[in-house]
RNA sequence: GGGCCUGUAGCUCAGUUGGUUAGAGCAGAGCGCUCAUAACGCUUUGGUCGCAGGUUCGAGUCCUGCCGGGCCUACCA
């Protein structure tokens, strides 16, 4: 069986976050998690929260506790939301841990010993009334070009100018106000990426499976200007992980701490490590998905991420694998998304705009959000959330067409034959050519999900779905049940066997309806189907089964119309 | 400014290395069924494939220009 190493992009731990961010990454690695779980593969499924950085700190500091207890309850939230979507990560790690600690200094002492670290005297804007130093964004001031009085001191939104702090007239801190700055002299590590960069051009052009969401980007770092720069990778913050050289003190550096993007890659390795602690494994358990000298040559490492995080995926992180010059396992395929947008503008937590995971879970099950943002994720442009269309999609697939299926068909085996399956005789013609197409789709099905064709796949599964409707309806059994109960019977213990398959194929959208479906016939551990034929036999008459509550409840216009309402947001 | 992506039926999207009459789902229309969550099935109306040129026996597909939408541009993560 094939080895699957899956990550998704790990969620920065200031908030909650919104469907936007779940449909960019969590949720298609879940849906390909769960398809290689069921296949019979083997699976290593990582994410993490993302903790260091100048956002945590004034998060924490917002809601006035100390950022180590912030990040650990936020942790805690995004953990429970993710069980809430049935995510079914191997481990849910912190970038904050011991692990990553060690494995983050250790990567940062491998890079200095190749060479590929080097100091950098800089100017930084350092404000006295905050007590930090302010990253470019958060100063703010008037812009020398267009005189708007709000300009950050990265680009000025209004005329969208790039700038530099020290350009803004009347510079004053973002967090604070205070016009207390001064400029000040700071030593801090930079990556030399540019010294890879040949090595990573040719890495990148072996990947021609890539999606050219993914290589184009990485190209346009690449060769644009002079080419891939090289990175700053420490900063002057308290939360973070200390800079070290290895386990040694890194002499100039006491007091910094490493650049979140340095340290959150790095995290996907401690994660890992970070699952084995908690099984209480040795570090060879984990060590077989990451150090090819120790067993994992024969992974294959995928990972999952929105567009935003694609310079980081393909050119920091494999740069520093590369640099370490250490057997650590490369990332074999690169998955990116573009961004859902939500009701004609963009998701805003500023603005309360759009609809966040945990008031997700609040409206709706989680397979109702789970199929209709799968169905529709943003995989060859931005996409749209809009609440007719998820009312539309909803209903139409999942009650309508699934849901309904299922009631229809337990419904009158019930009525007529009661709660088990009935006997009837052999599969005939119409019966042969249901499995014919189906075994027709299920292949193009599997073909796109282990392309990672999450769109394709859902379309896949939906017609699956509705090739059952069409076989019921041409079958009638409520008509040939008057004249001829015997065919009724094959009929109804052919499309009853439906239902199990079903649930297998569509365990990787919609888990908790599959599990539903199963534990209604009875079928718990189904397993994937290797042969249609003989897995829609699988239902012997005699078999017991109940009939489910209604699967899936439509969402009424009323309803779609109080969350439009509730969630249009501030502004 | 530069780069990348994108523009196909009312809506959401497929369209493989250029190859006959451009497809699907939803929405709309008609018919059928009555087991079912007024669900299902069948049929069907919608497109000068953003615009203008060009290459070719042949262009949704390749080239050039223009127009629209989006993203990125390295100290938010």
């Amino acid at each position: 069986m094939a080895r699957i190493l899956i990550t998704s992009a790990i969620p920065y731990i200031n908030g909650i976050k919104h469907l936007g961010n779940l449909v960019g990454s969590q949720l298609p690695s879940d849906v390909y998690a769960r398809f290689n779980r069921a296949l019979g593969n083997e699976v290593m499924f990582i994410c993490a929260t993302d903790e260091h950085g100048t956002p945590a700190e004034l998060a924490a500091a917002k809601a006035g506790k100390p950022v180590a207890d912030f990040c650990a309850e936020m942790h805690a939230v995004q953990a429970d939301i993710a069980k809430g979507f049935r995510l079914s990560f191997d481990h849910f790690g912190r970038s904050s841990s011991q692990r990553n600690h060690t494995l983050t200094q250790h990567f940062a002492g491998k890079l200095a010993e190749a060479g590929l670290i080097r100091e950098v005297s800089e100017k930084q804007v350092y404000s006295n009334a905050d007590g930090r130093y302010l990253p470019d964004r958060y100063i703010e001031g008037t812009c020398p070009n267009c005189g708007y009085d709000a300009a950050r001191g990265d680009q000025c939104e209004n005329c969208t100018k790039q700038l530099d702090p020290t350009d803004l007239l009347e510079p004053r801190s973002a967090i604070s106000g205070s016009t207390d700055l001064e400029v000040r002299e700071t030593k801090h590590l930079y990556l030399c990426q540019s010294q890879l960069r040949d090595k990573l051009d040719a890495w990148i052009d072996s990947k021609t499976d890539w999606p050219i969401l993914t290589t184009s980007i990485a190209k346009k770092w690449l060769h644009d200007g002079d080419g891939l720069q090289d990175r700053g990778i420490t900063r002057d913050l308290d939360w973070g992980i200390p800079v070290k050289k290895g386990a040694e003190e890194w002499p100039g550096m006491e007091g910094k701490v490493f650049y979140v993007w340095f340290d959150a890659p790095i995290e996907y390795i401690a994660a890992t490590a970070e699952w084995a602690d908690a099984h209480g494994y040795d570090d060879s358990k984990w060590e077989r998905w990451w150090r090819t000298d120790k067993g994992a040559a024969d992974v294959k490492y995928v990972q999952f991420m929105g567009k935003d995080n694609v310079p980081f995926h393909t050119l920091s992180f494999p740069s520093t694998i590369m640099g370490s010059n250490e057997p650590w396992k490369l990332v074999d395929f690169i998955k990116s998304f573009n961004y859902l947008n939500y009701d004609g503008g963009q998701f805003s937590t500023s603005k309360g705009r759009g609809v966040f995971m945990n008031e997700a879970l609040e409206i709706l099950p989680s397979d109702y959000w789970r199929w209709w943002l799968l169905s529709h994720v943003p995989e060859s442009s931005d996409s749209e959330f809009t609440w007719d269309s998820f009312q539309q999609g909803v209903n139409k697939d999942l009650a309508d067409v699934l849901g309904n299926f299922v009631s229809r068909i337990t419904k009158f085996c019930r009525a007529k034959f009661g709660e088990e399956v009935p006997a009837g005789g052999d599969y005939g013609a119409a019966e042969q050519a249901v499995i014919n197409e189906i075994s027709t789709r299920l292949a193009a099905y599997e073909g796109h999900m282990q392309a990672i064709e999450i769109r394709k796949a859902a379309a896949e599964l939906r017609a699956i779905w509705a090739a059952g409707n069409e076989y019921l309806q041409a079958a009638a059994p409520w008509t040939t049940f008057k004249t001829d109960p015997e065919a009724a019977a094959t009929t109804v213990r052919f499309a009853l066997n439906l239902i199990p398959f079903y649930a297998v194929l569509s365990e990787p959208f919609i888990p908790d309806a599959a599990a539903t479906m199963l534990a209604a016939m009875n079928a718990t551990g189904t397993a994937w189907p290797t042969d249609v034929a003989t897995a829609l036999g699988t239902l012997k008459a005699g078999d017991s089964f109940t009939v489910p509550d209604v699967m899936f409840a439509k969402i009424t216009d009323d309803a779609r119309d109080e969350m439009q309402a509730r969630f249009a947001g501030r502004s």
